[in-house]
RNA sequence: GCGCCCGUAGCUCAGUUGGAUAGAGCGUUGGCCUCCGGAGCCAAAGGUCGUGAGUUCGAGUCUCGCCGGGCGCGCCA
């Protein structure tokens, strides 16, 4: 319909330029948009307040010129001026009645668009360390990022979503050397475990299952472990430091020790452990969370292909690489970063920085044309170095987007919940998806603009009531489901054709306001798309079913005259589909009764 | 100190990329079921859009300066 308004205004507007009027109008942007206000119409330009200076006229008599060289259409009832220049357009209720029908025949394809053209995009989001269960934080990520890949996919993007692995690196080290000295506890061997070390109950849980598979056949006595091991930093229970040590040295003596003792191939066996255990637990808790990817990419897959060697020499050779205390520095203020960034350490291990970098530019490799990350806000300041890489390797670092998401903050009775239990670790995403439900968490985690922080309300979530949004565009739903059930039972029957016929008797505002509610569906779905912000269609999801449940309770759909029940029932059932297909794109499912 | 993000109703937030009289939900107050699901609907009250300037036909939206809040500034990931 919107494209239909700018193709004719368009056309107007070229026939005003070859009447001399106005210059070239091709690289004009023609503003177009939906009304605030009813009596406005239902779109409205600006145009000709926009281009009443260069063509030298009042606004309002250009606006005049501009109507008056509309072309015609059977979809406009009228257009107006108002105002100091606004062109109001008033759309016929034939372009109304259309779309009812077209909902209809289109039914789960409805809202979908090719104006994504099959440009092929990347979506990476969560790619969380496996080192520990994902928390709310990363939720966050998981239903931000998985909606914006449907939105895209929605408008004709080819869509790939992936998940990083950083399972490479000393993290991963941390993690393997934190099961064992657990494992080595459990076998009995008292042992003090390191500051720096990972502290969650999951990794006991791996321990145990080391030993109830293998025994004992992985102990060591723990005199051998901490033997002229660098001091660790100590706290007492307050957070008092009680010895001063390097608790950086000493967990990474500890992982040679570790490796030492158990030598190569056992500990590779642990350390395959530690990941695949945590790996595949992320994995079923995304997968329960409705979140799927097309691909699970390893950063050691990437490090043993030698990717990140290579592209530190490829930044070698362009120049933009020099040694300085003995490490390896990419020159990225160069490239507007605030200065130079290392990209492989005096030990001669590459960083994180270097995978990243062979990473991206790997991603363009890849054929995407457009790369989107989502990650969390407190990553902001690496996204210049990451550009600067791209752009030193001759990448056009405009093709990536990086999409930053806030912390979620959750509020339990009115107060802000305890991120911590008992090891300072924060509520995990299984836990809020068992307390409100998957449906409640994809929908609160979208309701925000990403870098807005989110006060996430467990009781909101939770209540099933008008107050929970969720529950209120379910409802919606449901309440149509319930109609058709009435039909059933009291033996009426619908015919589609005959409410496509007599549309015509949908006269009463409410039902004018939920047909305008419908329109702007499409629309929607486009800018969210486009924009990367999924809060839109939530929000847009909300307005629909209140202009619904306002129409139902004041006016019966299943009266007795077939013709205005049919056409009654023909806009409830595309209301119906069109909350199926936005709660789909968000993740939430449409319940026909609750 | 420097950089990025955010300040809109008592609270939580939208605001169609610069448009017409700034909108929702919650909360408060008052109404609506002989009727398809009251898990719903309607109405009232509530605002110097943090603040001061600037840009122009027009600013919550763009620019700059302040004030207040968050985050980031490792040879960590």
């Amino acid at each position: 319909m919107k494209t239909h308004l700018h193709a004719l205004v368009t056309q107007a507007l070229r026939q005003l330029h070859q009447e001399g009027l106005l210059p070239a109008i091709d690289t004009l942007v023609i503003p177009l948009e939906r009304t605030r206000d009813r009596a406005h119409g239902d779109f409205a330009s600006s145009i000709a307040l926009s281009l009443a200076r260069t063509a030298r006229c009042k606004p309002r008599d250009l606006a005049e010129r501009i109507r008056a060289a509309l072309p015609a259409s059977t979809h406009l009832a009228r257009v107006e001026i108002a105002g100091p220049g606004f062109i109001n357009f008033f759309l016929a209720p034939a372009a109304y009645h259309a779309l009812v029908g077209e909902i209809l025949a289109q039914g789960d394809a409805f809202g979908r668009s090719t104006i994504g053209a099959g440009q092929r995009v990347q979506v990476e989001f969560v790619s969380a360390n496996p080192t520990g269960p994902l928390h709310v934080g990363h939720g966050r990520g998981a239903a931000f990022g998985a909606t914006v890949a449907n939105l895209l996919e929605a408008i004709g993007c080819q869509v790939q979503r992936e998940y990083y692995v950083n399972d490479a690196g000393r993290q991963m080290n941390i993690l393997a050397a934190s099961v064992w000295l657990r494992y080595l506890e459990h076998c009995g061997e008292r042992l003090p475990f390191p500051r720096n070390g990972y502290r969650g109950d999951y990794v006991r849980d791996i321990a145990k299952r080391l030993y109830a598979e293998h025994g004992g056949a992985y102990v060591a006595a723990a005199a051998e472990v901490m033997r002229n091991l660098p001091a660790d930093e100590v706290r007492d229970a307050s957070g008092e430091r009680v010895i001063a040590g390097d608790k950086e040295a000493h967990i990474d003596a500890l992982i040679e020790r570790t490796r030492a003792l158990l030598g190569e191939p056992r500990y590779r066996y642990i350390f395959e452990l530690g990941l695949n255990t945590i790996l595949d637990d992320i994995r079923d808790d995304l997968a329960e969370f409705g979140v799927r990817y097309q691909e699970w990419y390893s950063e050691r897959g990437l490090a043993e292909q030698g990717a990140v060697n290579r592209v530190v020499n490829r930044l070698r050779d362009a120049g933009y690489v020099y040694e300085q205390d003995g490490a390896l520095w990419f020159r990225s203020s160069a490239f507007g970063d605030e200065k130079d960034r290392v990209v492989q350490r005096e030990n001669g291990q590459t960083t994180y920085f270097a995978s990243d970098i062979a990473y991206h530019l790997e991603k363009f490799e890849r054929g995407f044309e457009r790369v989107i990350d989502v990650w969390g806000a407190d990553h902001h300041g690496y996204v210049p170095r990451v550009k600067a890489a791209l752009q030193a390797l001759g990448a056009d670092p405009t093709r990536l987007d990086v999409l930053l998401v806030q912390f979620a903050i959750l509020y339990r009775n009115g107060e802000r919940a305890q991120m911590s239990t008992r090891s300072g670790e924060f509520v995990t995403l299984r836990e809020l998806r068992q307390e409100v439900g998957n449906d409640a968490a994809r929908f609160f985690y979208v309701l925000r603009k990403s870098e807005q922080h989110l006060d996430f309300d467990l009781d909101l979530a939770k209540s099933q009531s008008k107050d929970n949004p969720v529950y209120y565009i379910q409802y919606a739903h449901a309440r149509v489901c319930s109609v058709l059930r009435q039909c059933h039972d009291k033996g009426i029957t619908y015919d589609r054709a005959r409410g496509q016929a007599h549309l015509g008797l949908l006269v009463e505002p409410h039902e004018d306001a939920l047909l305008v509610a419908l329109a702007r569906y499409a629309e929607t779905v486009e800018t969210a798309a486009l924009n990367h912000e999924p809060h839109l269609l939530a929000h847009y999801l909300r307005d629909l079913a209140n202009a619904f449940h306002t129409y139902y309770n004041e006016h019966r759909v299943l009266v007795d005259d077939p013709a205005l029940r049919d056409a009654r029932l023909s806009l409830s059932l595309a209301t119906r589909q069109v909350i199926r297909n936005g709660l789909g794109l968000l993740g939430v499912s449409a319940p026909e009764s609750m």
